[in-house]
DNA sequence: GTATGGATTAAAACGCATTTTAAGGCGTGC
DNA sequence: GCACGCCTTAAAATGCGTTTTAATCCATAC
C-alpha cells in the first residue's frame, strides 16, 4: 500500500469519526457537510473526494455498529423461537444506549439513502432472520411447508418499516419494540406447530397487552392538551373508545 | 365570501393542476418550486403564501385521488374476508392507471413529508381496515379475541411499507401487490377460524407462488448482468438456489 | 373618486448539497 | 535532486427549498 494510500485511510476514519460526534452533539439538523469539513480538519472537498456523498458517510457510520450488532448476534444461544425475538430485544437494546446517534443516522440515511442503503440493512438481516427460521423449522417448531424467503422478507419488512418509524419520531422506543414483536409473534401464529403454539400465542397476547397500554396513555394525553383536527379526532378517539370499554370488559 | 377569496382559491387549484401535470411529465426530480410557479403562471412566493412548503402542495395532489380511492371503496361488495384483499387488488389498479405520478408524488412526499403524511395516508387506512376486520370478526370469519387495534396497524403499516417500497423503484408494481396480499394472508391465517382457515390458506399459498416466480426470474437476470459485491451475491444467490431447489422438488 | 387592506410580485438573500476549477503539497521513482 | 502522480485545497459556481423586502395591484368601503 502506497504511503499516501495510509493518509487517505487515515483522513476517511478521521470523517466518519467526526461524523458520529457531529451526529450525537447536534443531531440530524445540525449535520451539514460544511461543519463536517471544518469538525474533521479537511475542507468542504474532501468528504466528496473519499466518500462521494453525504449519505455515504452516514451509511459508512451505520456500518461498524451493524457489523458489532451482528457478532453479538451470532453469539447467542437460546430456545430457536425465543432467540427470534431476542433479536428484536437486542436491536432495541442496542438502539436504547444512543438513541439520538441512532435515530439521526437513520432518519438521514433513509431520508434518501437510495437502495443500497436499504440493502445493506435489510440484507444481512434478511439473512439472519432466514437462518433462525430454517433452525426453527428443523426444531419442528415452525411449520416446513412455508416458505422461508417470503416469510423472512416479510418479517424483515415489517421491522424495518417499525425501526423507520421510530426513527422518524413516530414511534417511542418501546413502542417499536412492542410493535415489532406483535407482528412477529402474529406471522409466527400462523406458521406454528402444536408444540410452539402456546409459547407464540402467549407472546403476542404479552405484546398485545404492552401495546394497549401505551396506546391508552398516549391517546388520553393527546386528546386532553390539542385543538386536533376532526379527522384526527376521530381516529384517535375511535382507538379511545375501544381501548377504555376493553379496559372496561377486563375489570368487569 | 370576498372576491380575493375566489381568486385565491382558483390559484390554489391552479398550482395543484400544475403540481399535478408537471410531476406527471417530468417525474420527481424534474420537479422544481421554480418551474412549478413557472409553469402555474405565478412567482415562485405565491405557492409558499398559499401552501406554506413544497411537501403540502404534493399532499395536495395526493389528497384528491385518496378521496377517489376511498369513495370507490366505499361502494365495493363482497364476501368479508374477499374484501380485504379487493381492497389491495383496488389500490393496484389505481396505481397501474398512473405509475409514474403516484411513484413520484408518493416517492416525494414521503421524502420528508413528516407526520402529516404519515397521518393522512394511514389514518383512514386504519380505519377502513378496522371496520373491514370487525366485519370479518362478526361474519365468524376471525377470531374474536384479538385485538382489532394491534392488528389493523400491523397490516396498515405492511400495507405503507410495501407501497413505500414500490414507490421507491425498488419494487414492480406486481411484486408490490404480491407481497403486501402474502403479508395480509400471512396475518389472517394467524386469526382464522374453522370456517375460513381453507380459504385464507389458498390465498397465502397463491400468494407465495407468486413471488417465487417473480424471484426466480429476477434473481436469474441480476446474477447474469452484474459484477455485485460478494455479500449482494451471496444473498442472491442464496435466494436463487433455494427457489431452484423448491422447483426442482415441486416437479419431481 | 379615493383611500384601505389583502394578495401577488420581483428581487435578493440564506443555507444547503454538490461539482468544478486551478493551484499547491508531498511521497515515490529515477 | 528533480520531476511525476496522486491528493488535498481554496474558491467560485449551480440549483435547490425557503424567507424577506418593498413595491404594486385591485376589489371593496366610504
Amino acid at each position: 500500500m502506497p504511503s499516501w494510500e495510509t493518509a487517505k485511510s487515515q483522513r476517511r476514519d478521521d470523517i466518519v469519526a467526526a461524523a458520529r460526534a457531529l451526529m450525537r452533539r447536534s443531531g440530524v439538523d445540525g449535520f451539514s457537510m460544511r461543519v463536517l469539513a471544518e469538525e474533521a480538519g479537511v475542507s468542504i472537498a474532501t468528504p466528496y473526494n473519499l466518500f462521494g456523498s453525504k449519505q455515504a458517510i452516514l451509511l459508512e457510520v451505520l456500518a461498524a455498529d451493524l457489523k458489532a450488532y451482528e457478532t453479538a448476534l451470532a453469539e447467542m444461544h437460546a430456545d430457536e423461537i425465543e432467540v427470534l425475538f431476542r433479536t428484536v430485544e437486542m436491536m432495541t437494546e442496542v438502539f436504547a444506549e444512543e438513541p439520538d446517534l441512532y435515530r439521526s443516522v437513520i432518519a438521514a440515511v433513509s431520508r434518501d439513502g437510495g437502495p443500497e442503503f436499504r440493502f445493506m440493512v435489510s440484507g444481512p438481516r434478511y439473512l439472519l432472520w432466514k437462518r433462525l427460521l430454517r433452525e426453527a423449522t428443523e426444531a419442528g417448531l415452525l411449520r416446513a411447508d412455508v416458505d422461508p424467503d417470503a416469510f423472512a422478507i416479510t418479517v424483515t419488512q415489517h421491522m424495518f418499516a417499525n425501526v423507520l418509524d421510530w426513527a422518524l419520531g413516530n414511534l417511542s422506543l418501546a413502542e417499536m419494540s412492542g410493535r415489532i414483536r406483535y407482528g412477529l409473534a402474529l406471522s409466527l401464529v400462523a406458521i406454528a406447530t402444536p408444540r410452539s403454539r402456546a409459547q407464540i400465542e402467549s407472546r403476542l397476547k404479552n405484546a398485545e397487552i404492552l401495546l394497549q397500554q401505551f396506546w391508552r396513555a398516549a391517546l388520553a394525553a393527546r386528546l386532553k392538551d390539542g385543538p386536533l383536527d376532526t379527522e384526527t379526532r376521530a381516529v384517535l378517539a375511535d382507538q379511545l373508545i375501544h381501548i377504555e370499554n376493553r379496559s372496561l370488559e377486563e375489570s368487569a
